[in-house]
DNA sequence: ATTGGCGCTCACCCCCAACGAGTGCTGAGG
DNA sequence: CCTCAGCACTCGTTGGGGGTGAGCGCCAAT
C-alpha cells in the first residue's frame, strides 16, 4: 500500500486502462466483476475490489452512488490518455481517401472541408481557426458599382480574397479608380495598412486632394476586412452532439454548450492555447477552465503555413470518447491541412 | 348544429381564437373553464362545452387525453392565422432599429446579418435564401499566386465576389493574365458563362490556343463557381429551438429537425414555394410534407431586387408561436432586404 | 339555448416493496 | 502477504396501487 502511492504498480494500470476502455465503450459505470473478466489478469472480483478501492483513493475513479461500478474521473482520463493509450494511425489508404475530401478551391472552401472532415470522421463536432493573416495585401481593386458605390476587393497576402462596398462622398471615375489601385499595387503591395497609411500621408502629399480621401476611405475599409475576419473559428456538426446521451441528459446543460459555440471569442482562447505546442493536445473536462465543457473533451492539433504555425483544428466530443480514433484523425487533418495551404 | 356544419358562428370563432391564444401563451391545454373565464363572451363553461364538441367535430381543435383540455390541430391553426389573427405591425422607430442591424458591407454580410436579426428577435431560427443570381459576371480578374496556380475572381451582376484557384498546365504570364481577363472584360461582361463559350468558340478561332485553354479554364470554374454558390440557405439561431419544450420533449425529432437544417436542399424546396407569391406565407406543421417539421411551423416572406423575387427569408419555430410578433418581423426583414440589395 | 349538477376518465404524483448490481469487510487458505 | 469466497449492506431502478384533480359528456331543469 505504500509503496503505491504515487505511482501506480502494472496491476493497477492494467486496470485502469480496461476500466476506462469498458466505460467508453458501454458508458455504464464498470464494476469489479466485469473488469474480472475483461482485464485478462485472472483475479478474482474481490481481489480487484481492492486496487480499485486505491484508485478511488487517489482520484482517478470515483462511483457515482454507493453501489455502482466505478467511473473514470477527468484525472483517471488524463492519465489514461498521457500513459495508457495506444493510438494506431491511420493508413495510407484512408489518408489519400481524407486527402480528396477537402476542398482546395479557395481558403474558406478549404478550412469549410477539414472542419466537415472532422466531425463526419469522428461523429463530433469539428472546429477549424481560420488561417492567420499577415496583414499585408498582394493585390487590391477598385470597382465601380454604381455612382458613389464602389466595390473594394482586396487579395490578401495569404491569396484569399475579401471584398466589401464602399459608399464614396464624391463620384470616381472608372480611370480614377484604376489609378488609386494602380498606385496602391505597384508602391505598397506587401505593406500592411497601417504602414501604407503612413507612408501614403508622407509620400504622397502631392496627390490630388480626392484621391487620397478615395485611399484613405479603402485603407480604412482594407484593414477593417483584414482585422474582421482575422481569425475565426469554423465549426460544423454540432448536431452530432445531439446524439450523445452523456452530453443531452442535462438540457440546460446542452444549452450552455451550444452558447459557447455562438460567442466564438472564448472558444478562440482555448484553441490559441493549442497553437503555443506542437502537436496533438487534449483537454478533458473543465480543464480549460470552461464550465459549459464539463462533459466534454477538446483534441486540437496546430496546423502550419511554411513551417509557422498559423491555426489550429479539432474536435469538441464528450470526455467519454474514443480517443484513439480521434487523436489520429485530428492529427492527421492538421497535416492535411498544413499541407495544402502550403502549397499555395 | 346543421346551420354550422360549414362555417364557424361568430360564437365558435371567437372561442377558437381565445382558445389558440391562451394555448400559444400557457401551452397547456385549455378547458371549458378557461375559455369562460377569457373568452369575454360570459357563457358557462358548461355551453363552451358543447361549442368545443363542435369545434372537435370539425377537426379545429383536439384533447391530448380524455380528461384534459383542448389543443388546437394543424387546421385549427390554419383558420387562426388565416381569419381569425390580427397582427399589428411594427412602428417606424422599431424599423429603423432594425435597419440599422443590418451590414450593408457586401452580400454574404448582408444575408447573414438578415438571417441574425430574424432569429434575435423572434427568438427562433432564422432562415435566409441567398439572392438568385443572374448567372453573368460584371468582371474578372487573374492573379497569379504561382507559377501553375492562378487565382480567380470573379464579380457577378449582382456584386457580389466569387474566388476560386485554378491549376494550370502551363505557365502563363502576368500580361497573359491580364490580356485574357481583358477580353473577356471588354467582350462579354454580362453574358452567361453558357453564351461566353459559345461566341469564344465562334468568334476567337483565331485567339492564340493556350490563351483559349486558360479561358476555358476560367470559364469552366467560372460557372461552377456561380453555380455552386447559386442558392444556398442560411441558417442562424438554431439552438433557440433547443431552449423549446414543445420541440425538445422528443429529443429523436429534435435531432430529425436539425438534420434537416443539414440537408439544405430540402429546405430549399420548401422555401421556393414561398417564392412563387407575395407576402408572408405560413406553413404550419407538416403542410409542408416534411415529417420532422410536425411540430413546427415556418414563416416566409420573398424578397425582391428591383421588383423582381430573388429569394425568401424566414423563420422557423414551433407552431404554437406568437405568430402575431412573427408574421410583421418576417414582412419587415424582407422588405429591408429588398431596399438593401435594390440600392446596388 | 343555457346552465348547474353528476358521474366518469385519465394523467399525474407519491409511496412502497421487490429487485439487483455492486460494494466493503472479514476470515480462511495458499 | 496476497488472494478470494462469502456475507451483509447500500442504493438506484422498476413496477404496482391508491389518491387527487382537471376536465369532459350527458342530462334534466330553467
Amino acid at each position: 500500500m505504500a509503496q503505491e502511492f504515487h505511482a501506480l504498480n502494472e496491476r493497477a494500470q492494467q486496470l485502469l486502462k480496461t476500466l476506462v476502455e469498458r466505460y467508453i465503450a458501454d458508458g455504464q459505470p464498470v464494476g469489479s466483476r466485469a473488469l474480472s473478466k475483461y482485464s485478462g489478469l485472472d483475479l478474482s472480483p474481490a481481489s480487484i475490489r481492492n486496487v480499485m478501492a486505491d484508485l478511488e483513493d487517489m482520484g482517478f475513479i470515483a462511483s457515482p452512488h454507493t453501489s455502482a461500478g466505478r467511473i473514470p474521473t477527468p484525472r483517471g482520463y488524463r492519465f489514461f490518455v498521457d500513459t495508457l493509450l495506444t493510438v494506431k494511425p491511420l493508413d495510407r489508404i484512408e489518408i489519400n481517401q481524407l486527402e480528396g475530401q477537402l476542398q482546395v478551391n479557395n481558403t474558406q472552401k478549404l478550412v469549410a472541408s477539414a472542419s466537415h472532415l472532422l466531425s463526419d470522421l469522428t461523429r463530433f463536432a469539428g472546429i477549424v481557426v481560420t488561417p492567420r493573416r499577415s496583414g499585408g495585401f498582394r493585390h487590391i481593386e477598385f470597382l465601380r458599382l454604381a455612382e458613389k458605390r464602389i466595390l473594394l476587393i482586396l487579395v490578401t497576402a495569404e491569396g484569399d480574397v475579401q471584398n466589401r462596398i464602399i459608399q464614396t462622398d464624391k463620384v470616381y471615375s472608372p480611370s480614377e479608380l484604376v489609378e488609386a489601385a494602380n498606385i496602391l499595387n505597384q508602391n505598397y503591395a506587401g505593406c500592411s495598412f497601417d504602414e501604407i497609411r503612413r507612408r501614403v500621408h508622407a509620400e504622397l502629399k502631392k496627390v490630388q486632394e480626392h484621391m487620397s480621401q478615395l485611399m484613405a476611405a479603402a485603407l480604412a475599409a482594407g484593414d477593417q476586412a483584414v482585422s474582421e475576419s482575422a481569425e475565426d473559428v469554423v465549426i460544423s456538426g454540432e448536431i452530432n452532439l445531439l446524439g450523445i446521451d452523456d452530453l443531452s441528459s442535462n438540457m440546460t446543460k446542452l444549452r450552455d454548450l451550444f452558447n459557447l459555440f455562438e460567442h466564438r471569442s472564448t472558444l478562440l482562447q482555448l484553441l490559441d492555447h493549442s497553437s503555443r505546442a506542437q502537436g496533438v493536445q487534449i483537454f478533458i473536462g473543465g480543464e480549460a477552465g470552461l464550465t459549459p465543457l464539463d462533459e466534454c473533451s477538446v483534441v486540437t492539433a496546430p496546423y502550419e503555413v511554411d513551417g509557422k504555425i498559423v491555426g489550429t483544428v479539432g474536435v469538441i466530443g464528450p470526455t467519454r470518447m474514443a480517443y484513439e480514433r480521434v487523436i489520429p484523425i485530428v492529427d492527421i487533418t492538421a497535416k492535411l491541412l498544413s499541407s495544402a495551404l502550403t502549397q499555395r
